[in-house]
DNA sequence: GCGCCTCGAGCTCT
DNA sequence: CTCGAGGCGC
């Protein structure tokens, strides 16, 4: 590669030519990568292509071309699994604990049914196994493609290990053309431990429990130890189909046994609540003899036209519900209670606990939440329900709340030492000595230190860096902290100028442990690609509270660049004028959180860091919605009153990828309200303004070509 | 006041 | 991955 010229040298019309070779280059190291699995340039030479791409760009972002490598994901497959997006979402269920819970979910059913309580309704129950959720793509009979769950969107593609289990048929006969099974990997409680007995023997590792067995042995990169591992798979629920497999669960259920999947033998049918409890009970008697872990039962509704009707929640069925066994519990001693200062300021009491096995895991903190849950009672005096009044020395009994994070359930009191003490919650923050303040009607106590409280920084810092946000790879919590402890990075921005000041400290950084000349310059690549980033992402990197990833994306397809959200933000004053109203206006958007992002803005200290920052970046604007022939394009939309063939969030997604502002209530400014049956006082309103009034079959003739 | 959702914070092991 | 707290919309 030649000595190029530095990019703070080079004109406009340089870069621009400086770009399209770029382009040309590392796509043809692609292509050779790929193609012939030989490299024709090393990675350094690649990742330094790459950089000075992403660097040209950031600072000619108007140059950026339509074909820019790095608007191209993964042309070098990173290490590990490829991702999968499913073709329909992998949710997961909701739970139930209480027999209140079972029958509250039956009730709930029948309501949104419009079922009286005696018509019949009928559910399955079948063991819910605790292994790893697995979706099984077939094509014209054949397995194409094995995917976990990942975030239910996305998983990761396993599909050559999956073919060594020998519970998943390789090729079906007599089945749709498209058939999307899902199921559960696991491994039996016998071949867990011969596993493990082997491992022992060989040296290596051995697992905690059968659930890490199997999720560990499916992860593998080489399938041929995958295939050594002694895994199963049960069917259970199916995505995407070219056909229906039946007309209720159980008929599915069957229909996929006869493909000749394993299903659970103990899947029944039941009349209601009641024979549902009973299997239950049934089935948590058999749990020590079945061989294989299970965590609870299911029921899901089993006529499917229903479970159709039924439909979705954000992130579960409304069909269905995982009736959870009781958590296991244990015993131990609470050795000491530390507090945590988080990203907010929030203050948390973490119990620092004698180690103890809990569910195959060992334990050795546990979360107590907040004040109150600590305390018997609060400082005015009055008992607080749930407290327990937990002390440094205490016995307490340990569960893992879905099965994931520890907490304190109960205190013995017969064993607590006579000079064991009430815990007094701090009052000023540990990190810093700011006074933590503790709103009315809160129930957490924050650090008002802001900027200037060191755990507050750091932990700002780590959300910067985080997966959601800017996301840079080499860069995660550990390292953020050693360089915050280093002085080399205080606020976000100083991500962006590290490679320059650190110049000849590069020196430094390479004599620390676990960093070379490589790993430095891979580092410095990553940050460099992200200097172009998506507004959301920027807008939720920020750390303002009340304001998440969902919240960022809302206020990002909003605005639509950050020029216009960061004027809107600053103007707007709370509660009144123009910009506050439109802020309030979008639909999700609050008072709390609007009050929240025009207080941070009108922060000194917090505009300065944020200003800085945006200076070493390019936001990426939302892309604008297609527009043409929409005869709703530019139109204030509002939705009131029950959708019945969309949800409101696909409506509003429809409506805005139209070019059409959906906004929560009815103003002077709104152009059509789309009102469905049930609406209220917006509907009278619309109706006073004379605002065209739509039902929801008007709504979809008027988008109707589009 | 209620249902649904998002946020923020917790833990362990890979 | 899960929970409690709390926000938002109806």
């Amino acid at each position: 590669m030649k000595d190029d010229v530095k990019v703070e040298d080079l004109n406009r019309q340089q870069a621009e030519a400086e770009l399209e070779r770029l382009a040309s280059l590392i796509a043809a190291a692609n292509q050779a990568y790929h193609a012939e699995d030989a490299p024709e340039i090393s990675d350094a030479e690649y990742d330094a292509l790459k950089r000075r791409n992403a660097a040209i760009e950031a600072r000619f972002p108007e140059l950026i071309r339509a074909d820019s490598p790095s608007a191209q994901i993964g042309a070098r497959p990173s290490e590990g699994f490829a991702k999968v997006t499913h073709a329909q979402r992998m949710l997961s269920l909701g739970n139930a604990f209480e027999v209140e819970d079972v029958t509250d979910f039956d009730t709930g059913i029948r309501k949104y049914l419009g079922l009286g309580p005696d018509a019949p309704l009928r559910y399955t129950a079948e063991p819910k196994i605790d292994g790893l959720s697995l979706s099984l793509r077939y094509e014209n009979g054949e397995l194409v493609q094995a995917a976990t769950r990942g975030d239910g969107s996305v998983g990761e593609n396993v599909t050559a290990n999956a073919r060594t289990i020998d519970d998943i048929p390789q090729r079906l006969s007599g089945a749709p053309e498209v058939l999307e099974v899902r199921g559960e990997v696991y491994m039996s409680h016998a071949d867990f431990a011969a596993l493990n007995a082997r491992q022992a023997d060989s040296g290596d590792k051995t697992f905690a429990n059968p659930r890490n067995a199997a999720a560990g042995s499916l992860r593998q990169l080489d399938p041929s130890v995958t295939r050594g591992r002694p895994l199963k798979f049960f069917a259970y629920s199916w995505g995407e189909l070219s056909e229906p497999l039946g007309k209720t669960q159980l008929e599915a259920i069957e229909r996929l046994k006869s493909l000749g999947f394993s299903t659970n033998p103990l899947t029944r049918l039941c009349d209601g609540p009641q024979e549902m409890l009973a299997h239950y009970a049934d089935i948590e008697e058999q749990r020590a003899t079945l061989g294989y872990d299970i965590d609870g039962v299911v029921y899901k509704v089993d006529d499917l036209a229903l479970q159709a009707r039924l439909g979705f929640r954000s992130t579960t069925p409304r069909w269905a519900i995982a009736h959870k066994f009781p958590a296991e519990l244990a015993w131990t001693r609470l050795e000491a209670i530390d507090i945590q200062v988080g990203r907010t300021g929030a203050l948390s009491p973490v119990a620092r606990l004698q180690p103890v096995t809990v569910g195959g895991v060992v334990v050795s903190n546990a979360t107590l939440h907040n004040e109150d849950y600590i305390a018997g009672r609060s400082a005015s005096g009055e008992e607080i329900r749930g407290g327990k009044d937990i002390r440094v020395g205490d016995w307490v009994q340990i569960y893992r709340a879905g099965d994931v994070i520890p907490k304190v359930a109960d205190v013995d009191l017969s064993k607590r030492p006579p000079e064991a003490q009430p815990y007094a919650f701090p009052t000023r923050c540990p990190e810093c000595g700011s006074e933590a303040v503790r709103e009315a009607g809160d129930a957490v106590r924050r650090c008002t230190g802001g900027l200037i409280c060191p755990a507050q920084a750091v932990e700002k810092l780590k959300h910067f860096v985080s997966r959601p946000a800017f996301d840079i790879d080499g860069l995660g919590a550990k390292q953020v902290e050693q360089f915050h402890a280093d002085g080399w990075i205080a606020e976000p921005a100083d991500i962006f100028t590290l490679q320059e000041r650190l110049g000849s400290g590069l020196r430094q950084l390479k004599n620390r442990e676990g960093w070379g000349e490589k790993s430095a310059n891979n580092l410095f690549a990553a940050i460099d690609e992200r200097r172009r980033i998506p507004l959301g992402r920027l807008i939720f990197a920020l750390g303002i509270r009340h304001v998440g990833e969902q919240v960022s994306n809302l206020l990002a397809r909003h605005y639509g660049t950050w020029e216009a959200f960061e004027t809107a933000v600053r103007e707007a004053e709370p509660l009144e004028g123009p910009a506050w109203d439109e802020l309030i206006s979008i639909d999700g958007v609050g008072k709390v959180l609007a009050t929240s992002l025009v207080t941070t803005f009108a922060q000194a200290n917090e505009r300065a860091s944020i200003d800085r920052l945006v200076g070493y970046l390019y936001v990426q604007p939302v892309a604008a919605p297609k527009t043409e022939g929409s005869p709703v394009a530019g139109k204030t939309v509002v939705f009131t009153g029950t959708l019945e063939k969309m949800t409101r969030a696909e409506a509003k997604a429809r409506a805005e990828a139209l070019g059409a502002k959906v906004a929560g209530s009815v103003s002077a400014k709104t152009d059509i309200l789309v009102a469905g049956p049930g609406a209220g006082s917006k509907a009278k309103k619309a109706a006073e303004l004379g605002i065209q009034t739509l039902d929801e079959d008007g709504w979809l003739a008027l988008i109707a070509g589009t």
